[in-house]
DNA sequence: ACCTGAACACCGTTCAAGT
DNA sequence: ACCTGAACACCGTTCAAGT
């Protein structure tokens, strides 16, 4: 018997931890924040309150975890997308994800700050959770260049590139998923976007046409 | 005397909502979303919890009265910005006021929904919001058309445009408000996402330079 | 050794009691 | 007539007591 398969003999620590961070999700999905109390989650997943705490240092952890999930999530989600179909095709099939995500976890990140205070923020878990951000973002980077090579066409050099685009997807995903705007069609709005951002970072064409150089 | 300066025996009722509402405003400048609950604002405007519920439904009510005063406020920036700088300084000196509004009523929008629940919001005041929402869009979208047409350029015909703009005005307030980019300076940020939203929203020149057209 | 749930210090909100 | 603040039903979190 290995170390990592060792059971208590009440129950596993490993499936106790997934059987609370699925029933925050499904809170979350279902009733949204407000329906995510620590009382609630106790009851769905089968435990107690007392014992949740032994898994998770304070309900802010467990959106953590939740967060640095849906960020793997979407990585593995960029990373599978096609790179032919040129960038504006690319970003706009990464709103619908990202806007996804962000109805489970969009308010945890922005409720976050908030509900911290300031303060100084330097659990383990945290450290995590900016290691799947890294890997998101480097997957977002890498799909973008090359969807632009394979169109014949380059992303400006700036490091600001990167955070804009992010910026981006956040800001629409939000507008998306409160509808702020109501007399605009959602996939009008994906598509706008998605090509507005491509012009915004991709470097001018030097031909007419893409293709090789010179016209 | 005047219906409207009607005051009680014990305190007039506009100066009263008025110092509710700056405390609440002073709370959440010091203190984030934290720090915010009806006991210190009942504690910093003196007045008690009971007294503050006879002026506002509920919290709710003082985030959307916050958040249409903030609204207004911005509206009246972006009509005082001159329109003789481009698009791009436009839209760049845009981005920092509305992150400044971020940083105290943004969570507020998030949070909205989210604290809600789904709830069928009809509420007088959320009208109003709604008001003073459209004719803060409407000032943007004047400014940033006067500003095209000064440049010599125009904006793209898309009624996707303006949520667009909005949206990415969001994003980038939130990531600086957060600054979630470590690496990257925030009037670098600033300005990358100006001119990017700017390729993105404006329709391409038909002539090299702007001035009168026919090359 | 592991787990529970009453207890604690908060919160938003109400309403009987004071002035 | 206007105002207060104890009381209520919650919340996140802890820890004595159970098994």
């Amino acid at each position: 018997m290995t170390e990592s398969s060792r059971k208590s003999a009440y129950g596993d620590a490993e499936a106790r931890r997934r059987m609370t961070l699925d029933a925050a999700a499904e809170l979350l999905d279902e009733g949204g924040y407000a329906a995510l109390t620590i009382r609630s989650v106790a009851q769905r997943s089968g435990t107690s309150t007392g014992l949740i705490y032994q898994y998770f240092a304070d309900k802010q952890e467990i959106f953590i975890a939740l967060l640095g999930e849906s960020q793997t999530e979407s990585a593995a989600f960029v990373e599978a997308l096609p790179r032919d179909r040129g960038v504006a095709a690319l970003i706009a099939s990464v709103i619908p994800q990202t806007a996804r995500q962000w109805v489970r976890v969009g308010r945890l990140i922005a409720t976050w700050r908030t509900v911290e205070g300031d303060a100084r923020y330097e659990r383990e878990s945290v450290a995590e959770v900016r290691e799947t951000t890294r890997l998101y973002n480097e997957a977002l980077r890498s799909a973008l260049i090359e969807a632009a090579s394979k169109e014949g066409r380059c992303l400006r050099d700036d490091p600001a590139l990167l955070p804009f685009v992010l910026s981006g997807l956040m800001g629409i995903s939000d507008t998306l998923v409160n509808n702020w705007p109501t007399d605009v069609d959602p996939s009008d709005l994906i598509d706008f976007a998605a090509e507005a951002i491509t012009r915004g970072i991709t470097a001018p064409d030097t031909a007419g046409q893409p293709g090789p150089a010179t016209a």
